[in-house]
Order: structure tokens, then sequence, then C-alpha cells
DNA sequence: ATCTAAAGGTTTAAGCCTAAACTAATTGTA
DNA sequence: TACAATTAGTTTAGGCTTAAACCTTTAGAT
């Protein structure tokens, strides 16, 4: 069974046929054309990543994400800051630190502060192994982008910029009810 | 347990705090810094929808995507043809099906010419369900990204065009080994 | 006609994620 | 002090997803 859509079907002028953009048709409004498009870019930049990774170093995406989190704060972490940091669950939390402290790669320390709370912080292996994982990931990103001139760089950042502060101000405006 | 970051936190110059742009630090090359403020975009809108189909429709993104290709399709679709579409494996199409048939939005229905394959098709329930769903989905794309102004939208949408285009040129490319 | 290879779909085991129920520790307040 | 409410973390049940093994049917080659 394909799990990928074919290559050989997807270049150029069919570029918008695969994926969330083939959702897409000739009438949508334009703010709809760009977020399927935006969904399709960002869905093959992360599974080319999550592969790439995988294949590289045996790693899932999520766990390198919480080691990223880890990695930035040397004094370490608690679980529930983890938890909002990666905007996930803290269920997930305590089922990936258990994972990653089975690997040695971070590790649950006491908390006399607060005994209800862990400090999770990287080990010395699991910092060495993040920092070769991330230097290979950025080049990866890197490549991945060289295609786009720096300009469009700089402008998509600015204007994804934008995006981003418009939706952190509607988050905060209470969500509207349906049919209003 | 906090499942998503503090809205009261996540204002204007912080708005770079949370989710995967975190992960950026000042001194990363423009092209990471751009991946990282696209994917936290990216996920923030998706988690939102994903939200709102959830209490307004009771349905999962997942479903919902399934369906709108479906509906893209009034002939029906093999379960291979979904696979390749969603970019899914078989097993999880097998899966989706299942439920939906269940509940009776879409039937399997019995293919003379080639009997290893089934026609996937909406049912009527599924179709009236899955229109209704749809227009209020393009509301609420509509609402999110209401805060920018024609011109960046039309402006992104090309950008991501020339991104789109030039990420499927690489994956046709033999995907580069590590260390060259 | 027969045999092999490929394609369509399903099943299984396992990872990731959530919501909800739960336990233990802390904080605030009377 | 004592007690209620909150906070930190864990557990559990279930949905989504994959890879791999599997069965059936079709297509291709001899």
């Amino acid at each position: 069974m394909s799990r990928k859509a074919d290559p050989s079907r997807t270049l150029l002028n069919d570029a918008d046929e695969l994926g969330h953009e083939a959702r897409s048709s000739g009438g949508d409004h334009a703010a709809l054309k760009l977020w399927l498009r935006m969904l399709a870019c960002t869905t093959q930049i992360e599974d080319e990543i999550r592969k790439r990774l995988r294949t590289r170093f045996d790693i899932s995406l999520p766990r390198f994400d919480y080691m990223a989190q880890l990695y930035r704060q040397p004094e370490g972490l608690k679980m529930s800051e983890l938890s909002r940091f990666l905007m996930v669950t803290g269920g997930n939390v305590t089922g990936v630190t258990d994972e990653l402290e089975r690997d040695g790669l971070v590790s649950r320390i006491n908390n006399p502060q607060d005994r209800r709370a862990w400090i999770v912080c990287l080990t010395t292996k699991g910092r060495d192994t993040f920092q070769a994982m991330a230097e290979e990931h950025e080049q990866w990103i890197l490549e991945l982008f060289s295609g786009l001139p720096t300009n469009t760089v700089k402008q998509l950042y600015s204007q994804l910029g934008t995006l981003r502060v418009q939706l952190v101000r509607q988050q905060d405006t209470p969500p509207r009810t349906a049919n209003e």
C-alpha cells in the first residue's frame, strides 16, 4: 500500500493535487486556499524531518521537541512547565519522560522546595545526543528552504509574524459561537 | 494540568515564547526561524479547527479530511486512492472507513471490475453532514485570517507556492545522505 | 494454462496524544 | 490547627497513525 503520494505525479502544475491542497477548488476564498497551502507545506516539511530523525537518529519528532525545550534550560524544567512549553497534556509528558529516562537521556530530580514536582534535566548523554541532532536538523531545514530567495524568507517570516499576533489576539477574544 | 499555554502570557512581545517558536534563539539562521514560526502558526490554527470541529460537530479532523476528499469525488474513491490523497497508510484508511461506515456516513461498494478493491462513497447523510460542516469550517478560516490584509494573504499564498514547488523538486532529488 | 509478481485491503503491535479520574502535596483561610 | 481548594504528576481508556505481516485477487510472462 502506497504510503505517500507518488512523487512522479506531483510536479509543478499539479502540485496542488495532493495532500491538503487537493481540497481546494477554484471558487474558494483566498484565505481558505492560503490555509490549505500552508498546511500542505508544513505537513510536507514536518514529515520529511520526522523521517530523517527516524533514519538518522532513531528518534521521534516528539522526543526531539521535548529535548529541545530542555536543552534551552540547563537548570531543568518541571513537568508542568514542559507540558506548557510543548503544548501537550501532562499525561503525555509523563509518558515521554518515562521513555527518555529509560534511555538515559533525561533524569527526574527531586525538588525539596515542592515535593509534588520533579525537576527534569538532560543528562550529559542527553545533552550530547541532542546537540549532535540539532546541528544536523538545522542543516536539513536550511537545505529544505534553500530554494527560497533570502528576501522571500524574510518576507514570509515577517508576514507570518503578523498572522501569529492576530491569532493570539483572537484567542484572547471570546471564541465566537456558531451562527452569529 | 494545563493543556495549553496560558493565553494571558502570550501577547505580542512574548508571542515567540511558547510552542515551537520557543526553540528559536537569536543567533539562529533565518530559515530555521521561519520554519519554527510557520510550524507554530499552522499548529495553532489546526488545533483551533480541531477543537471547533469537536465541540460543534463531534467529529475529528482526520474524519473531516477524509470526508472532504470523498465529497469532491461523487463517483467515489478506492481505498488506495484515499490513502494516496490523504497521504496516510492503507491501514489507517481501513480504520477510518470502518468508523465512518458504522456511523452511516460512507459506504463500501463492491467493484465488479476489480474484486480486490472497494469503491467508497459518501452516503446521502454523509454528504449532507459534510456540506454543513464545510460551510462553517470555511467561515472559521476566514475569521482566523481576517486580521491579515488582502495583499498579505495573496503574497503569502504566492510565496508558499514557490516553497511548495521547491520542496517537490527536492523530494524528487535523491535525499542527501548525512555528512556530505 | 500456469506460475510469479504486484496490487488492494486488513490485521496487529506499538508509539503518540487526549480527556478524565485519581493520589499526594501545597496553599489559603477560617 | 484544620480544612477546602488548588497544583503536580500519574494512570487509564480510547482515538489516530505507522510499519510489517498477511490474505486475496489481478496482471504479466512463459
